[in-house]
DNA sequence: GTTGACCTTCCAGCGACTGTAACGTGTTGT
DNA sequence: ACAACACGTTACAGTCGCTGGAAGGTCAAC
């Protein structure tokens, strides 16, 4: 398979399955005219890591994943500290989020939004509170 | 005001505020030395877009929401506008990310964690799926 | 033989910093 | 007077995970 099926097979971008290439994701054979040849389980490990990245994985993870899936000696305690470290990560981005989103719903809700130049949320970002943070 | 007393103050790392100034944020004057003399309205511009980013805005959009902040005759709408596009930006991203939470949570419960190989989170990102996605 | 779709490499850019090196300046103490 | 040390300066590279573009090679169809 030529990186373009693939790509549509895995669904990454060529490009994207070039630089998986070039940090050491996936190891594709070449053919006499130098284009990529990706066996089947090298089209597996794409696979694999356009899930795991869908799942907010960074690639350092995604290759410690890797390298447990193929590992048949495993500990899945492994992995599953893998994963819930990203968890956490997950759960701390999300906190901050709404975090943002809680203040900035407040701040939306008593502008005006009309022509005149009177604005809550500047005045919150140049810290002259309104009407309490 | 030296950049250390004004990183102080806005709670920027001087790093940052030099990084800033390059960009065309803050325009600090200098003094003979060559130093960076911030004068109160820089220094105010740099705690607005302290706050801003804190709150998630992109650089871009702190230009934009700075240059209305220091235009009398701006719309508060013009304002709102703004922060509504990084509210539904920010709702965007919660729910990415509240999809992936939610997915890797059943798979890390489902995960044993121990010293076997077995492992519902490598079989999930493998396409396998163990007991249903 | 020529079009057009595919493939190749290489280099630059995104956002928003952060790290590091190499150097200049100001203050304090001896 | 001079050393030590904290602070300031610039310039350039690196982060993360791609993405875009240029310039060119290959292949199948017409």
């Amino acid at each position: 398979m030529n990186i373009g099926e693939v790509a549509q097979a895995c669904g990454l971008p060529a490009k994207t399955i070039r630089y998986y290439e070039e940090i050491g994701l996936v190891s594709p054979e070449r053919t006499a005219n130098g284009y990529r040849h990706f066996p089947p389980a090298e089209r597996h490990k794409l696979t694999f890591v356009a899930r795991a990245r869908s799942l907010g994985f960074t690639i350092e993870s995604c290759r410690m994943l890797l390298a447990l899936y193929e590992d048949p000696a495993r500990a899945s305690g492994d992995v599953r500290a893998i994963a819930e470290r990203h968890v956490d990560r997950i759960d701390r981005k999300i906190s901050e989020l709404q975090g943002m989103r809680h203040t900035l719903g407040h701040l939306v809700e008593r502008c005006q939004g009309d022509d005149r130049p009177e604005c809550p949320i500047l005045k919150d970002l140049a810290n002259e509170p309104g009407t309490g943070r």
